[in-house]
DNA sequence: ATGGGGGTTCCCATCATGGGAAGGTCAAGG
DNA sequence: CCTTGACCTTCCCATGATGGGAACCCCCAT
């Protein structure tokens, strides 16, 4: 067994997880600091690549490197009740149909706006005209706790 | 005309725009420099209010701060033709399209899975099992681009 | 032995937002 | 007049997950 140890570059290629995230996780003590060499380079055996793409899929899904490390925590306790697991993907679902919905609202509002707009040469235009509308009640912004979003984003609408 | 000037705070109050913002607006030039009085506050008229809450509406609505700065401009400038401004809209229709096809994959697969686990006292978990499959192709994931996402992410999952 | 590819650390940027410190200003009340 | 407290100013820092890049070290093959 016990197969030659990979550096970090070729972990990253086999798992999809980037060198520099591997490294991020690791100092953010979601990974476990590697295997050292002498000359002080990282190796990973194939536990870690299991582990690496337990994390690139639990990011796949969305989840909070937070939420990956409770996943990664029951994961590792054999005996733990999946009860917990199943708790933890069931807030991880509502959280996503939140985003969801919010996105959906805004989505659906800006459709009638845009049906609304002829976009032609004149300038009259009720996108604008909703943007500009004064009558606005100033709610106290819905607050956007939750919403991790990932991701930068793009440069320019 | 000319209403008394406001102050930063109370174009808060008014707008939905916190004062942390709208200072942060101004120094990136989202904002033109407030006029400001002898002891250096900042104050608001009429005017101001209004692109304020226009700047409210249009982050509501999901566009980032570069798309709203295009709105502003297409917004002041009043023989623009509308198609530019239907066109932004669309292209922001088409990112908010985007994201929540993204979410909904997400959620998707985890309700499948969420369904396959009892979630009792056993250990057995299909979710966690999973997550740890390892015959998943590392596929040079799917480039985050474009996805902007606001606001901090929960503290924890 | 030399070159190139890849490792190491460290710093910086993103995007929109909030928190907080240190210090100046203003209006109301004693 | 002076205090008090609310509000303003600027400046720095943190968030989350990610990438870019510099400066430097290491290892293997020609």
């Amino acid at each position: 067994m016990s197969a030659a140890p990979l550096t970090i570059g070729e972990a990253a290629r086999r798992t999809g997880v980037s060198a520099k995230m591997i490294r991020w996780y690791e100092a953010t003590g979601l990974l476990p600091p590697a295997v050292r060499s002498e000359s002080g380079y990282r190796h990973y055996g194939e536990a870690d690549l299991h582990t690496l793409r337990f994390i690139r899929r639990a990011r796949d899904l969305g989840f909070s490197v937070d939420g990956i490390a409770d996943l990664l925590a029951l994961w590792r306790d054999r005996a733990r009740p999946s009860a917990g697991v199943k708790a933890i993907a069931q807030e991880q679902i509502a959280d996503l149909r939140r985003r969801i919905a919010e996105l959906e609202g805004m989505a659906r509002t800006l459709e009638h706006l845009s049906d609304a707009c002829c976009g032609d040469d004149r300038p009259e235009c009720p996108i604008l005209d909703d943007l500009a509308a004064a009558d606005r009640a100033p709610m106290p912004r819905p607050s956007r706790r939750g919403l991790p979003g990932r991701g930068p984003a793009r440069k320019s609408v």
